[in-house]
DNA sequence: AAGAATGTTATGTA
DNA sequence: CTACATAACATTCT
């Protein structure tokens, strides 16, 4: 689930089960090429998400970056380390429990220029206490590109991606294929609100769901999967049962509900 | 069990 | 400069 609330859960999670003792540390498949052992037997200081962006602090002021990209997941396990599998980045050991990265896109260890450069490309992250939603505004007014790929432009918001982009459209009654500078400020101001929402609700929850359990009719805790969101990879929408319109934009599947947003 | 999928980057085109 | 298309990478679930 390498979407945005999903990093800041998984930071969250490794924070409380590997930040603090001492660890022994390996990347068995280094993707960070000759510095494989260099984490070895440090400790994590601390983990920063911004966006999609994970960045480790390692005791000694080594910096690891990590991006888990499509694929890219992050697997708990008790007892005894596994045989490695795939394509293994990271493992983590604890006494008694192996935190290993698989597939990730980027794991990389970096300096603080190249922080600083990936920092500089990535746009507000609504789920951040230091988020510019300003940022995202300016853009938004100058951009003809339409919102539904704006919202994928981690320049322009970091963090949301491909079933935010839909439900939060979906939620603010807004055709994706909207040109972004013809959005007034209040259906701007919705959409920010309506995204960092939903992450927030994704973070908390540890899951996707987008849909309101009063609406449904569900506690947020036993919506099934198909009933967690209105118009993501569902055939009708789960608002009118009307049909859903699925088809590319910004090489990704977009969903929308032509009845709930009409085309301005 | 082939195919699709919650993503990014590099490169080429207009 | 902007926008858009394409390929490449890699794992899990259906």
């Amino acid at each position: 689930m390498p979407e945005g609330h999903t990093i800041h859960r998984a930071a969250r999670d490794h924070r409380r089960a590997f930040v603090g003792p001492p660890l022994a540390v390996s990347s068995p498949q280094g993707r960070f090429a000759d510095g494989a052992k260099e984490l070895d037997g440090r400790s994590l200081v601390d983990i920063d998400a911004h966006g999609k962006h994970l960045f480790y602090r390692w005791e000694g002021g080594l910096l690891l970056h990590v991006h888990l990209g499509l694929f890219g997941k992050f697997r708990i396990f008790s007892g005894a380390p596994p045989e490695p599998r795939g394509a293994l980045r990271l493992r983590l050991v604890a006494p008694d429990a192996t935190l290993d990265l698989r597939g990730p896109t980027a794991c990389e260890l970096i300096d603080g220029a190249a922080h600083e450069r990936l920092l500089a490309r990535l746009g507000p992250d609504p789920l951040r206490a230091d988020a510019d939603p300003e940022q995202f505004f300016a853009r938004a007014r100058r951009s003809r590109v339409a919102i539904g790929s704006l919202l994928m432009d981690q320049s322009a918001i970091a963090g949301a991606g491909n079933v935010f982009r839909a439900e939060a459209l979906f939620v603010c009654g807004i055709a994706p294929e909207t040109e972004s500078r013809s959005l007034s400020q209040e259906q701007l101001d919705l959409l920010w609100e309506t995204v960092t929402v939903m992450l927030q609700a994704g973070v908390r929850s540890g899951r996707i769901v987008t849909a309101d359990p009063i609406e449904v009719g569900t506690p947020r805790s036993q919506m099934r999967r198909g009933e967690r969101n209105y118009v993501y990879r569902r055939a009708t929408c789960l608002r009118c049962a009307g049909p859903v319109a699925k088809y590319d934009l910004a090489a990704r599947n977009m969903f929308a509900c032509p009845a709930c947003q009409p085309t301005p």
